[in-house]
DNA sequence: TTGTATCATCGTATAATTACGATATAAGGA
DNA sequence: TCCTTATATCGTAATTATACGATGATACAA
């Protein structure tokens, strides 16, 4: 169920400065880091920006398969950005979307 | 510039100081607001503190059951508190959390 | 006590997520 | 070209989330 697909049995007399496809990007941003797993991915990029994704796989106790779904995860909702070096994928934390999302967070709570 | 002024400015932009519960805690609040439904009802509650279950069930369209469900992954995360009101619950956003919330997105990204 | 209002919980069907191994793709070297 | 390296994607099993109606629990008024 998306924001747009809920249907609001009021006026918009109550909707804050977010609604839409808007919304439903900061929920999916929200939804992506509420996995243990992408949150540790995260947390190295923070120390470890430009690494590739088989630091990853060495760091974490998971199959690569699984890693490259979690960076597939993370980078289409834009908490991180992949740039091909070569055969390899270098992944930073992607710091515009980040600053939306905390703009985002400070605005509306 | 010292090693200790590098050391400031690079603590200043990601301390990465979070682990454990506290990582865990975080986690889940990403994870509940990472749901289209419990992001409408925390909307509804920054226009609406106080409000009781009722008026969220009849703001969204959906039943009562699912909605008392989310309003308790949303407590127990600690995104909102409940006062006991008669037969009703209050509803009103945690601050303090929210704060809390907002201080780690700011430390660690 | 009985009835009503309000909310939580139970049981359950369906959908989505998460993990894996196997396999496909793409870049670059021999 | 063929081989290696690095990732992505496919297919799938197991788990978790989401929604609902039915029912249980609690407060209060009559």
């Amino acid at each position: 169920m998306t924001a747009q697909e809920i249907q609001i049995n009021q006026a918009a007399c109550c909707t804050l400065d977010i609604s839409g496809k808007e919304q439903d990007r900061l929920v999916a941003m929200f939804k992506a880091l509420g996995n243990p797993t992408r949150f540790e991915i995260m947390k190295f990029l923070v120390t470890h920006p430009g690494c590739i994704t088989a630091d990853i796989v060495d760091y974490l106790p998971i199959a690569q398969a699984t890693v490259s779904q979690h960076l597939k995860v993370l980078r289409d909702v834009g908490w991180i950005e992949g740039t091909v070096d070569g055969p390899a994928v270098s992944y930073c934390l992607h710091e515009n979307n980040i600053a939306w999302f905390r703009e985002q967070v400070g605005k509306i709570f």
